[in-house]
Parts: C-alpha cells; sequence; structure tokens
DNA sequence: ACTTGACCTTCCAACGATGGCAAGGTTCAG
DNA sequence: CTGAACCTTGCCATCGTTGGAAGGTCAAGT
C-alpha cells in the first residue's frame, strides 16, 4: 500500500505520514525500489491510533507515550495517570475560556450597538480593567 | 519613552512591541538619531489596549480591526458585531473541548488504572469510535 | 513505444504569538 | 574610560498542519 492508499485508508494526510515520520512518531516506512513508501494494515491502524489521539486533543509527545503504551502492552495504570494529566489540561483550558466568554458576554450586553462610538467594550479593552 | 519603557508601561514586551510593527498592528514608531523607537503616553495605551484585546482572546486580525473602530471611534454596533462573532469561536471551542473532555472522563473512569495492560481508553484510540 | 495524468519523492516556507540568543551599537553613571 | 543597562537587527525554536515547487515513477490509454 503506498502512502495515498495508507492516508485514505486512516484518515491521515500523506503530508502528515511523512511528517509523523519525520517527527519520529512513527518508525521509517519500508520503500520500494524506486522509494515510494510502502504500508501495512498494522501502520493504518498506528496511524487511526494517532489520529483519534489528535482528535481528543494529545499532543505528539503525549502520543508518542501513548503508543509505546499501547504497543509494548504496558500497565493500564501509566495509560491512565496520562489521560488524566491530559484532562486537568483541558479544563484548565476550558475553565479560561469560558471565563473570557463570560467577560465578553457581559460588555456585548451593555453594548447599544448603535450608531454612536461610545462602547462598553472598547472602553474596557482601551481602559479598566482587563476583559478576564 | 525607550521601547523597554513602553513595555514595561503597557505589560507588552519588547520582542511583541517590535512585531506588531511588522506585521502593521501598530504604525512604525519614531526613530531617535540612533535609531532607537521611542513612544508616547498614547502609544502606550494602544498597547495596553492590544494587550488587553489579546487576553481577550481576539487574534491580531481582529485586533487590527477593533483598533480602528477604536480610534475612528466608529459605530457600536460594528464592535458589537465582531465581539459577537468572536463569542461564537469561544463558544465553538469550549464546546468542543467540553465534548472531548466529557468523553476522556468516561473512558478514564472505565479504567481500571491497575497492572495489567488491557485499558479503554487505549482500546478507544485503537479501535472502534473516536474519542469525541 | 509514447503520452498523459495520477501518484510519489524531497525540500522549503508559512501560519500565530512568543521566547531566546547572538553580535553589535548607544547611553549614562561612576 | 569603563561597565551596566539598554537598544538594534536577525535568526532559530516552538506546535501542528498545510501549501507549493521541482522532479521522479507508475499505470492506463492510444
Amino acid at each position: 500500500m503506498n502512502i495515498g492508499q495508507a492516508a485514505r485508508a486512516s484518515g491521515v494526510s500523506a503530508k502528515m505520514i511523512r511528517h509523523y515520520e519525520t517527527i519520529g512518531l512513527i518508525v521509517k516506512a519500508a520503500r520500494s525500489l524506486s522509494g515510494y513508501r510502502h504500508y501495512q494494515a498494522r501502520d493504518v491502524h498506528t496511524l487511526r491510533f494517532i489520529r483519534r489521539a489528535r482528535m481528543a486533543g494529545f499532543s505528539t509527545v503525549q502520543i508518542k507515550k501513548l503508543l509505546s503504551l499501547w504497543q509494548d502492552r504496558q500497565p493500564a495504570r501509566e495509560v491512565k495517570q496520562l489521560a488524566a494529566e491530559h484532562l486537568i489540561d483541558l479544563q484548565a483550558r476550558i475553565t479560561e475560556l469560558e471565563s473570557i466568554a463570560q467577560a465578553l458576554t457581559q460588555l456585548i450586553e451593555h453594548c447599544h450597538g448603535g450608531e454612536r462610538p461610545e462602547c462598553p467594550i472598547l472602553d474596557n479593552l482601551a481602559g479598566d480593567e482587563p476583559a478576564r
């Protein structure tokens, strides 16, 4: 299977497959005589794993660990730990975004939105307190 | 006022002040004979505006618009519109992160976390459904 | 055989916002 | 005059992903 087929089968773009290879996230693919990479079903499986982990917001570093935990059948403890750390990260980001959204909502509510220029949103950005 | 003073006064690093200048977010600073940039109080004010807008999660492109709305005293309508669009963005990001976090929470709950390798988190990434 | 189009290769660059470092010039106080 | 603190430009790195350019390969149609 060439890289294009592997890409379609896994949902990871050929571009990214090559990239993952260069950063060492996946092992170097076998090559044909003419230099084409070729892939097996298990490589596609791995790529799909990576794609799903990316969708879950794991960083490539984390995915690297997850992959080794997966492929070496390490104790679930470690996986759980990693996932829990990531979850804490996610929650922190959510909380931060929420407080920004909350402040912005307030400001928008208080803006008349008409043709006059005065606007609490701008006033807030310009002046008193940061929009947090 | 030199760039360092402007940086301290505005909370924007000197690095970023130069960067904002190169990308055209702020106008080119006046220079001394020896090439030092120098700033007025109103520049600091502008920088503070930018810093607050960044903290509120606006992109530089959006900030560029906000700045011109602010400085040209355009109708509040336009500001409100821009802020509302940004808010929708924020909310979409929050929603997405929340659904990821929710799925991950589920998976973590179902993981025994012990020394055996089998783990629903890995199973999920490897197999059936994406972690959304 | 030959052309064509789809595919593959590598390398280089960009996004957005920021930090860091290096090599060199300037300013000011001691 | 020297040293510290400041400034200048420029390049590199992050992180994940995408795009392009220039060129080689393959398979199908003529």
